[in-house]
DNA sequence: ATGACAGTAACGGGGCGTGAAAGTCT
DNA sequence: AAGACTTTCACGCCCCGTTACTGTCA
C-alpha cells in the first residue's frame, strides 16, 4: 500500500495451478515437505504417495502430494508412527471426514424437512380456514368446493 | 443331547463376570491374549491399557483388557503398526464409534420427528373436517368430514 | 522352599531414513 | 561435460519384543 518500494526488491510470482496437478520435481518436493528425496521415492514404493510422471519418466508432485507427505511427516516425526501406521490412519482419517460430511448432510436434510413439514401444516390450516364460512344458527360450518384451492393439490416436493 | 456321557468327561464351568471386571493375572491374561508377559507390562507403562490392581498389588485384566490386547495383538503383527500407531489408531476408531452412534441416533430422531409431524398435519385435518357439514341446494359439492373416508387421508407411506 | 508376582536392564531383529554407486538424459 | 533424474544396495539408528536378573510374598 505504500508508494514507494525498493528496486531490487525480491520478485515472487504467484501462479494458479490445479491442486491435484503435478508439477514439483522430486528435489522441490521434498525441500517443500521437508524430506529427503529418497524418502519420498520409498513412500511411492509403499503405495503411501502416487505422484504423475512427466513422458520422461521423472516424477511431479502436485500440491495435494506435498500436503499429504507434509501430514504424513507429522505423523512420523512428530507422533513416532511407522509407515504402517501412517497408512491405516490416513484410511481412518478419511473415513472419519466422509462420515462428518455424511452428518453434516444429514443434519441439514432432517433441518429442511423440519421446515417443509412445518410449512405444509401452516398450509393446511390456512387452506382450511379460508374455506371455512361463518354462519350462525347452526354447529356446521360450509364448504365452497367449487373453486375452492383443495388444500391438498400440492405434494411435489418431499418424497426422494 | 445323548443319554450316556464319558464319566471322566472334561469338565468346564462357565461363570458370570463383569467383563470390565478385573479378574484374570498377567500370566493368564497373557496366554488368553497370546502375548508374553512382559509386553502386557510394557504396554501398561505406555498407557496403552490400565489392569486394575488387587490389594497386594498384582495386575488383574478384565475381559475388555483382554479383548483390547488381542485388538493391539492384532495390529502390531497382522498390520506391523508400531505402538504410537496403536495408539492413534485406537482414538480414532473410538471417535469412529461414536460418530456411527451418533448418526444412527440422528436417523432415528429424524425418523420420529417425521412421524409426529404427519400424526400432527393429520390431527389439524381430521379436526378441521369435523366442523364441515353437509349442505344440499347448491352446485357445489358437499363433504361429510364426520366420518367420511378423505380422498388425500394417507399420506404415510410414501418417503424414503 | 518353590513358584508367580513385581521391577529394571540388556540383547537382538526389523523398520526406515540416509548415503553411495551406477546408469540415462539434456 | 555437468547436473538432476532414475534405480538398487548397504549402513546404522531406534523401536520393541523377548530374555535375564533381582526382589517380595504366599
Amino acid at each position: 500500500v505504500t508508494a514507494k518500494e525498493p528496486r531490487h526488491a525480491p520478485r515472487s510470482t504467484r501462479v494458479d495451478v490445479a491442486v491435484d496437478r503435478g508439477v514439483f520435481m522430486i528435489s522441490v518436493a521434498a525441500e517443500l515437505a521437508e524430506m529427503h528425496p529418497q524418502t519420498l521415492r520409498m513412500y511411492e514404493a509403499r503405495g503411501l504417495i502416487e505422484p504423475s510422471r512427466s513422458p520422461k519418466g521423472t516424477r511431479l508432485y502436485s500440491q495435494d502430494d506435498v500436503e499429504r507427505l507434509r501430514r504424513i511427516q507429522q505423523m512420523t516425526a512428530e507422533l513416532g508412527l511407522n509407515l504402517a501406521g501412517v497408512e491405516r490412519v490416513l484410511a481412518l482419517e478419511l473415513e472419519l471426514d466422509e462420515m462428518h460430511a455424511r452428518l453434516a448432510a444429514l443434519e441439514r436434510a432432517a433441518e429442511l424437512a423440519r421446515l417443509e413439514m412445518a410449512a405444509e401444516l401452516e398450509r393446511v390450516r390456512r387452506s382450511f380456514r379460508a374455506e371455512i364460512v361463518p354462519y350462525s344458527g347452526s354447529t356446521t360450518a360450509l364448504v365452497r368446493s367449487a373453486d375452492a384451492k383443495s388444500p391438498f393439490k400440492r405434494r411435489g416436493r418431499d418424497a426422494r
